[in-house]
DNA sequence: GTCTATAGCGGGATAGAC
DNA sequence: GTCTATCCCGCTATAGAC
């Protein structure tokens, strides 16, 4: 284990952090490098750019999605439980690494229209398509009703589940699975008595 | 109706616009003059900053969002009915103005904490206040569901409504008026069939 | 009231010593 | 492999002509 890849991973998760706190554009190099206890001048070795630090830390995060919703939740589960299994599965990636979802949540859509963003931003549709999926399947199967457009029930769910990185933190007493299930209940069932 | 009024009218305008698409870190100043047409020492005479801009757009935003809460949502209100009256309210809202409602949205939590944003953010608060107002009184008087909390709940449906000015696009098919209902459909009574 | 021009600063990135 | 030092750029904000 050569000791570039430790410090690679170091520079990532305090770029992370920052880029959480207070977002990719205010955040410095000189910040990161601090962080991480360094120079600025240190990181160059290890990355040509910041943009690079951005690109990598969100490629590595959907590439990671993209396997773990193909891998848990397969289009052969039933419509409900492969929704569960993606609900499951997107706040446990949340609870693991919530400044990159953070990051990924808030400022992916905002990023500069250059051929590597593209991509991550192909990885990422084909990720959400895993929800559309389920959506449109459970319709067909009947067991969703089918008055509602799945987009807007898509935006809804996912929505709640994504941004509950930002109000729900790790330590808190109330779990991802306390979320998962109340998620589920909520948007299958209703909040009505 | 003094020329001035109008230009720092336009001057809003059109930072709400640059804001929203990239964001109030990465908008520059003379992109905002560029937009309006002028010159970026030119809207000195109208504002004393950037920050002053997205202070006075914030506040402003804000200020009018609490207004027709307290108008259109009053807590007399049936907690169903008013639950309903206040996502009709931010749809609107959002509809009328989805730049500002962006960069609401999106900034609010990030934005530097000098004292006159912590004004906006307590403001802020206040409106999402009448949002739990509801969802508890909803509860007491039993026609809501006590075994999820209020927060979750809250949080969930808050972001779906305020979210949407992400996707649904004023000119779209699928007005305000119907996410309303599908929204209050799926929140109330659940997507399963 | 808007312009041109620029001061002043802080950022990303690089060069070269150690 | 990290440092110091610095280049170069683009930004906010200002000064002063028109």
């Amino acid at each position: 284990m050569p000791t570039v890849e430790i410090r690679r991973a170091d520079i990532l998760k305090a770029s992370a952090e920052l880029f959480a706190a207070k977002g990719v554009a205010t955040t410095t190099v000189r910040a990161i490098a601090s962080q991480v206890g360094v120079r600025s001048g240190a990181l160059y070795h290890y990355f040509p750019s910041k943009d690079a630090i951005v690109q990598e830390l969100l490629h590595t995060y959907v590439r990671e999605l993209k396997a773990r919703y193909d891998e848990e939740a397969p289009r052969s589960l039933e419509p409900r439980v492969r929704l569960r299994a993606i609900v499951e599965v997107s706040l446990r990636t949340a609870a693991d690494d919530p400044h990159t979802t953070t990051v990924y949540q808030s400022e992916l859509t905002n990023l500069r229209d250059v051929p590597e963003y593209r991509h991550i931003k192909e990885l990422a549709d084909e990720a959400q398509q895993c929800w559309l999926e389920a959506i449109d399947d459970g319709k067909r199967a009947g067991v969703f009703r089918d008055d509602i457009p799945s987009k807007v029930f898509h935006r809804f769910i996912r929505d709640a589940v994504w941004l509950s990185v930002k109000w729900r933190h790790p330590e808190d007493a109330y779990t991802s699975e306390d979320l998962a299930r109340d998620c589920m209940a909520i948007f299958l069932d209703g909040f009505a008595a």
